[in-house]
DNA sequence: ATCAATTGCGCAATCGTTTGTGCAATTAGA
DNA sequence: TCTAATTGCACAAACGATTGCGCAATTGAT
C-alpha cells in the first residue's frame, strides 16, 4: 500500500548509476562535473518521472542550513502581524524559504524556547517581534550564527538591526492634533509596558503635552498590555472617574485595546465624539466602517513584509559583510470624526 | 567568536564517554540499558551545564519523523484562520509539536506545492484547509504515510477526515431569519465558487427560498472569492442595478466580503437597515461595533485549534487503527440591528 | 608505440542522531 | 577454581543528502 520515497539511492538503484552522479546532475552541477549529455538526460527524465523531490531533512543535516526562516510574532491573530506573516511568507516562498511561525503570547519564556526551538531546526534566520524587555537570548542567538531581524519593537543600546515604525511620531502627532482640538486631559491607554514601542508612543505623549505646557498626571495613564481586555477594563475605570479626572480624550496605543473600549463605551452609553473623543494607533480595514469613524495612526505598510525579509536574507547571503541599516517606517495620522473640537466653547 | 554547537560527539568526547551511552541517558533510557547512577548523573549534569539540546535535523533524519505538523490556510490575515492557527500553534505546544505554516493564497498551485514541501520536511501531519476544487493531491498525501485533517472545507465522497461548521444550517437559518422578516428578494453575495463552503451556503440559501416558496433568481448570486473586493465590486453593481432586481436584502458569505459592502455602501450613502438590509456569516470581534451592529451567524469556535490538533495527533498515534469521525460544528444566527422589518408595512 | 591529458563517473566521508548488537569486566553459583 | 550470569558500556550501521578526491578508460600528441 505504501509506496516507498524515492529517494537518491533509489534512483541510482534503478538506473545503475552512482548517487553522487545523480546529486550532481540534479543539482544542476552536472555540466560542471563533465557528465555527459545522455546520462544527465537519462537522469532528469527519470528523476520526473518518478516524482522525485529531495528529502529536505537530510539535505539540512549536510548542509547545515535548512532553507527556513523562523518567524516569531506575539499573536496572531492580530491583524497587524497577520499581514506581515503573510507579506514574510509569500516573499519568503518566491526564495524558495519557508516559514516556522512561532507566537510567543508576549511571554517571554515561549520566546526563549522558541529560539531554541528555531536553531535546533537549524533555520537559516528568524524574524522576531521580541517581547521587548529582556535581549539576552537574542543577542546571544545573533551571535551564535543565526541571523536575526528585530521588527515592530527594539532594544535601546542594543546592536540588533530592525525595522520599527515611528512610534514617537506618530504618538506626538496624534496627541498634539488631540491637544489641537483643545483636549487637554488625555488620558493615555497603553500597552505591554518597558516595550519599546509602549515607551515611544508614552514618549511621544509625553512630548505633545510637554510643548504644550499641559502637565503630565501619571494617573491618566492606565493599561498592562495590547490586549482587548486590558481597554475594555481600563474604560469602564475611566468612566468611573470620570468626574474626578476630567478627561475629555483617550490615546489609545493598539487597535485591540481600541475595541475593548468601544465595547465599554458602548454598554455605558458613551458616544465618541459627543462625550469622549479618541485617536488611536493601528489603521485597520474596518476603522473607517465603525459606528464612529475613527482617527487612527497608522503604520501598516504593504511590503513591511518583503523588506523584513531582504533584509534577513541580505545578513544570510553577505555574511557578516557589513552591518544592514535599521528602518524607521513613517506613521500617518488618518483623520476621521472621532475628536470633538472643544474650541468653538470658548 | 563562533561558539562551537555542543554535540552529542562534543559531549563525548569531553566526558570520556560513548555517544550512545550519552543519547541513552539523555532520552531516559539510562535504567533501561543499566548505566550507572554515577554516569547518568555526571551526564546529565554537564549537559545542562553545557546547555544541551539536540538537533532536531538529525534526529528528524534518524528517526523519520520530525515532532512538526504542517498548517495550511488560505490567507492568515483573515482573522477566523488566525484564530484557528494560533489554537493549534499553542495546543502543538503543549504536545512538543510544532508549526509550519503555508499560505495558500487560494491557489491551488501554490496548495500542491506546499504540500510536497510539508512531505519533504517529513511533517508528521498536516491540518489543511484546502482550496476545495481538487483533492487528488491530499489524497495521495493520505495514502502515502501523511495524516490528514481537513478544516473548514471538505470534499463530498472522498474518505478525509475533517471538521467543518454547519454551513448548510447557518445559511439556512440566517436566510429564514430575512424571510420571516418580509424580505423576498435577497442577493446573495458568495465566495470562492466550487468550495464545500460555497455549496453548502448557497445551498442553505436555495432551501429557504424553496421552503417558502420564493423563486430563484440566479442574476441574485454575484460574487468569486471571500475577499474584501468581491464584496465591494459587487455591491457597488448591485445599488446599479436596485431599482430592476428590488433586492431588498443581502446574504454575504463572509466577513471579509461583508467589510467591502460596507465600504461600498458608506461611499453611496446607503443605510443599513433602512435602505438595505444585510445578515453575514462570520462573527467578529467587531461585529458589534459598527456603524449598524451586525445580525452574523457565528461559527467561531474558541477550542477549534484544539480539536483539529487532536483529531490529528490521534491518526498519528494510532497508525490507522480506526477512522477518526468527522466533525460538524454547530452555528449560530446572532441577531443585532442590520436587517429590518418588512412585515409592518402592510 | 608510449606517455600525458582529458573524459566520465564512482568511492567514501560527513552532518548529528538513534539503536541493535557485542564484548570485557565483575559478580554469583557450584 | 571454573563456569555462568550479570553489569556497564562501546561499536558501528543507518537515515538521505552533498562533495573532495581518485581512478579507469578514452583521446591526443610525439
Amino acid at each position: 500500500m505504501k509506496e516507498k520515497k524515492v529517494t537518491l539511492k533509489s534512483l541510482s538503484h534503478s538506473l545503475g548509476i552512482s548517487v553522487s552522479t545523480i546529486s550532481r546532475v540534479l543539482n544542476g552541477l552536472g555540466e560542471e562535473y563533465r557528465i555527459s549529455k545522455e546520462t544527465i538526460s537519462l537522469i532528469t527524465t527519470t528523476a520526473n518521472k518518478l516524482n522525485y523531490s529531495p528529502n529536505n531533512i537530510a539535505k539540512g543535516l549536510r548542509l547545515k542550513r535548512s532553507s527556513t526562516i523562523g518567524l516569531i510574532v506575539p499573536d496572531i491573530t492580530n491583524t497587524w502581524f497577520a499581514h506581515l506573516a503573510l507579506g514574510i511568507e509569500n516573499q519568503a516562498r518566491k526564495h524558495n524559504y519557508n516559514i516556522f511561525l512561532c507566537n510567543s503570547n508576549d511571554d517571554i519564556k515561549v520566546e526563549k524556547k522558541s529560539i531554541t526551538l528555531l536553531k535546533n531546526w537549524m533555520v537559516d534566520g528568524i524574524i522576531i517581534a521580541p517581547i521587548g524587555i529582556e535581549a539576552e537570548h537574542l543577542i546571544k542567538a545573533s551571535k551564535t550564527g543565526t541571523p536575526l531581524v528585530l521588527i515592530d519593537r527594539f532594544f535601546e543600546g542594543v546592536d540588533l538591526p530592525y525595522i520599527v515604525s515611528n512610534d514617537f511620531e506618530g504618538a506626538l502627532e496624534a496627541n498634539q492634533y488631540l491637544i489641537n482640538n483643545g483636549h487637554k486631559r488625555i488620558a493615555c491607554f497603553q500597552g505591554l509596558v518597558d516595550t519599546s514601542t509602549n515607551n515611544q508612543r508614552l514618549s511621544g505623549y509625553k512630548k505633545a503635552l510637554k510643548t504644550n505646557k499641559i502637565p503630565f498626571d501619571t494617573e491618566l495613564v492606565t493599561g498592562s498590555d495590547f490586549g482587548f481586555n486590558s481597554g475594555y477594563i481600563c474604560a469602564k475605570k475611566l468612566l468611573k472617574n470620570l468626574a474626578k479626572t476630567k478627561v475629555t480624550a483617550i490615546f489609545s496605543m493598539g487597535n485591540q485595546i481600541t475595541l475593548g473600549i468601544l465595547k465599554a463605551f458602548k454598554e455605558e452609553g458613551i458616544k465618541i465624539p459627543e462625550d469622549i473623543s479618541l485617536v488611536t494607533f493601528d489603521e485597520q480595514i474596518y476603522s473607517d466602517l465603525l459606528l464612529t469613524p475613527l482617527s487612527t495612526v497608522s503604520h501598516m505598510n504593504e511590503n513591511l513584509g518583503d523588506l523584513a525579509l531582504k533584509m534577513l536574507l541580505d545578513q544570510i547571503d553577505m555574511n557578516d559583510t557589513k552591518k544592514p541599516k535599521n528602518v524607521i517606517l513613517k506613521s500617518e495620522l488618518i483623520i476621521r470624526e472621532s475628536v470633538k473640537n472643544l474650541m468653538h466653547k470658548k
